[in-house]
DNA sequence: CTGAAAGCGCTAACAG
DNA sequence: CTGTTAGCGCTTTCAG
């Protein structure tokens, strides 16, 4: 049987409530009866129970998911993930809550952000984009005692709270080390759009895709980024007005999350047959392209691991635990046709 | 507040160890109070909380990993992925334990199966080859009540028990559309390594990997499985042999999880940047060669991912609670030399 | 600064 | 067939 607090207060000569103070560092106890306690801690080999403790206190994880005001089926389908996984942690006292508020305007998210405190919410996952206000919040936030967690859009390894989602500037290079391979040689252009280039995002991924063209792939040449500012009209114009320019176009990368309206212009004006197109994200618009082989390959992250793994995250921050680093690493996937995984779940009854 | 057993009691009219009964479906209870704490139940939407529920039990899960005796990198990433495990849940009241003794002999491992009790065991994972003892072993150890799943080798969707891991069949074509994408349309041929035809997962890759050959990339002919054996020495005589028979080969496909010894014949005889090279799994070995493009792709699964997501559908199992499927779905992953995953992690402090 | 006692939601043992 | 009582491991008053 493992130790328990009871065993912790025997051994240390103390009562079990001095036990709970030394164990969450709570003010007013001696010294030298802290010490008492972590010794008999150390010497037992004590682990607290933290669901016994969660059911004592009537814990209950509140965390928010502020995620961006427009968007398409890429953010339908995180929005789903959420609203599955907010079902499915009920029973661990998890209480999520979805805003749909974010817009690109930096004011208005640090706004948003500075009405956030720990009296309404334990965690945040935020999903926006960088800007030097967003992350002077961000900090303010943290300050105040909300965990953040950065999602999908945002920087690894900068600043002091965690990120989920890929590396963009990886993400980029492989999609160039697809296009590429696949080109069997030829030489020509590459049209690559996306939807503003003043994301984050979308730049180190043309970073990515250049570097990897330049070394590997010196018969193909990329275009300058369009941007089709998520409208489907400009989308359409500026696709057709480049590859009227432009006659030997080879390849297309499609940069953005939401790619089914760049797509379904250059499909409109070229067939699909005829250059190597690499898109992001699984969503139902590209499911359907990869299947009938209308796109060659997506660039993807699991959308419902990354939900999955801000909320694990932001709830051990909040019990000031170490998460399992390795289950919390979003991975760059790769879709062909083959492998779209086609069960969901795998059993007979 | 959500309602709990009290709640329930106090309205079907009956104590609070009556509601624990007819919660477990334990039996003694009259046919109306059960129709009356049921009515509660529904009327208050009751859910339990199954924590509070272990804690009073001091429930423990035991899980039982049972793996092949012999193997190399990949089964030894398996344990270490065990082992991290094992450490992590440990404050969820989960044991776990691992045995290699798994041999190639069906009959031996029927007799490990059939010394597993639910004295023992609440759960199995089980990493061993499918046949039809081992089948008939399997139904009477979930028939005696201890659950079972199927741990990366074995079938999807066709027993009453649960299976990790991905779909071979998929997984070979997979293959078979990267090595014919990636080869410029060269007419040649294609070496075909194994461990051994004789289990399903190898034979099921063939047959992936075949079909979408024949299909898509008719200039390119898969020569007959060679089979190492698990032999080094074997693999390289084998592949010596064919290279020195078949002078026109442009691609190699690896089908086994232990593609080193394999894949270091291969370069002993041929420049690797000659041909197209295929292969299977993550480890040290692999990935090595993949970051000095020895190799071109790997198809994989994430096999920390598959070892939590057995012990989930064990504890979901044992406690007869729907697991998230979505969550449980081992992903046939492509491993290029750019989406290898740097960072483990990402939080600076 | 420390301890006693009650309670979180559920289960187990024993009466009745 | 059903209720009472005690307790899982930890926290929270409230005294002292």
């Amino acid at each position: 049987m493992r130790p328990t607090t009871k065993d912790l207060a025997k051994a240390a000569g103390v009562s079990r409530a001095t036990v709970d103070r030394v164990l969450n560092e709570r003010p007013g106890v001696q010294e030298k009866t802290i010490k008492a306690v972590n010794a008999a801690i150390k010497e037992l080999g004590f682990v607290r129970n933290v669901s016994a403790a969660n059911l004592a206190k009537s814990k209950v994880y509140r965390i928010l998911f502020l995620l961006p005001q427009v968007g398409g089926e890429f953010l339908a389908g995180i929005e789903d993930e959420i609203g599955v996984l907010r079902l499915a942690v009920r029973n661990d006292n998890v209480e999520i809550s979805v805003r749909r508020e974010l817009s690109r305007d930096p004011h208005k998210v640090v706004e948003i952000l500075s009405k956030l405190s720990p009296e309404n919410f334990d965690g945040v996952a935020l999903m926006a984009s960088e800007s030097p206000q967003v992350r002077d919040a961000t900090s303010r936030l943290t300050e105040r005692g909300v965990h953040l967690v950065q999602l999908i859009s945002g920087q690894p390894d900068i600043r002091p709270y965690d990120f989920v989602g890929i590396d963009n500037f990886a993400a980029g290079a492989t999609a160039a080390s697809l296009l590429g391979g696949f080109n069997r040689a030829r030489e020509g252009n590459v049209l690559v759009i996306t939807d503003t280039m003043t994301s984050l995002d979308s730049a180190e991924r043309r970073l990515g895709f250049d570097s990897v063209l330049q070394d590997r792939f010196p018969e193909l040449k990329a275009l300058p980024t369009l941007e089709s500012h998520s409208d489907r009209d400009r989308a359409d114009t500026i696709v057709r007005n480049t590859l009227r320019n432009f006659s030997n176009i080879v390849g297309v990368y499609v940069m953005s999350s939401e790619a089914a309206a760049p797509l379904e212009a250059v499909f409109r004006y070229r067939d699909h047959a005829d250059q190597v197109i690499i898109a992001h994200e699984q969503t139902p618009s590209t499911t359907r392209f990869l299947q009938d082989r209308k796109i060659d390959a997506l660039i993807t992250q699991n959308t419902g691991h990354a939900v999955r793994s801000a909320v694990r995250l932001l709830k051990a921050r909040a019990d000031g635990v170490e998460p399992l680093a390795s289950q919390e690493d979003v991975r760059i996937e790769i879709l062909l046709k083959e492998n779209l995984s086609r069960r969901q779940f795998s059993r007979k009854r």
